[in-house]
DNA sequence: TTCTCTGCAAATCGTTTGCAGTAAA
DNA sequence: TTTACTGCAAACGATTTGCAGAGAA
């Protein structure tokens, strides 16, 4: 997600409709670094939209994914992650706080760079790299 | 996965016991290189041992990932899958086959390195590189 | 008006667990 | 004999779906 105007531009151009909803569903993930769970999601929405359904997120979600709007990310066994950020970095995941946080290589990485390229025949449409593990407040 | 013979020393020392139905699965893994999920090995033994459960082979593969015997692949949003294969390498999966495959880089990865070492005060246990998209055979 | 979205309620399904009987050591 | 394993059956919980009414275009 680059802005939010942007984003309702892509949907309207796509014949999708702009909702309050769902405006408020971009606001929230536009400036989202946590990597939040749709849950996450649905109970900051809540305090917008008090009546708004953990479906109607979720569906949202899966548009703004599908639009590659943002990113999916399963690096928790438990539930799946959203990402807004688009630029090339990669993830960790805390197994004791299970946080997911962001690493951004000094150098750029060759795999992240695969994404819309070929490699043996294999058209690469996303690229992820996942380290697991303990982060520095966990491990005292 | 080394061999099996291995894999059952370390359960011994571990003070684990060696049941039939485990040998089954340890042989059925090391070999293997198909990614299978618990519902495939648990197929396959089934025609080795025809009564035994879905629970047990679950049982098993959680051991054998909790022991770093095999390594547990979250590429596909569907379900988990299991690669007995301890060496770096990535992994590709195809969104249309749904197959998930080797990818051995023609040079070592820097991020698989990463294992077991530390980088910003954060304990990698395990590294993964995901590359999801369409595979040769699909792109038709 | 047309077509998509929203919200509810229920279904889905891979995964996980408790427990009693079985078997390895 | 002791301790772990097996298999059953049920629970769990994130995710997904069908549908009727609401709302955007």
């Amino acid at each position: 997600m680059k802005d939010v105007e942007t984003t309702i531009e892509k949907f309207r151009q796509t014949g999708l409709k702009i909702t309050p909803q769902r405006i408020s569903i971009f606001n929230l993930l536009k400036d989202d670094r946590e990597h939040p769970s749709a849950e996450d999601i649905y109970k900051r929405v809540l305090k917008i939209h008090p009546s708004i359904s953990f479906t109607t997120v979720y569906k949202t979600l899966q548009t703004l994914r599908d639009m590659d709007e943002i990113r999916e990310l399963s690096i928790n066994p438990e539930r799946v992650h959203y990402d807004p950020a688009t630029d090339d970095h990669i993830h960790t995941f805390c197994t004791v706080c299970r946080n997911i946080e962001d690493f951004m290589p000094d150098h750029s990485c060759e795999y992240l760079e695969l994404a819309s390229s070929k490699i043996n025949g294999f058209h690469v449409q996303s690229a992820e790299v996942y380290l697991t593990g303990i982060c520095e407040d966990c491990s005292v």
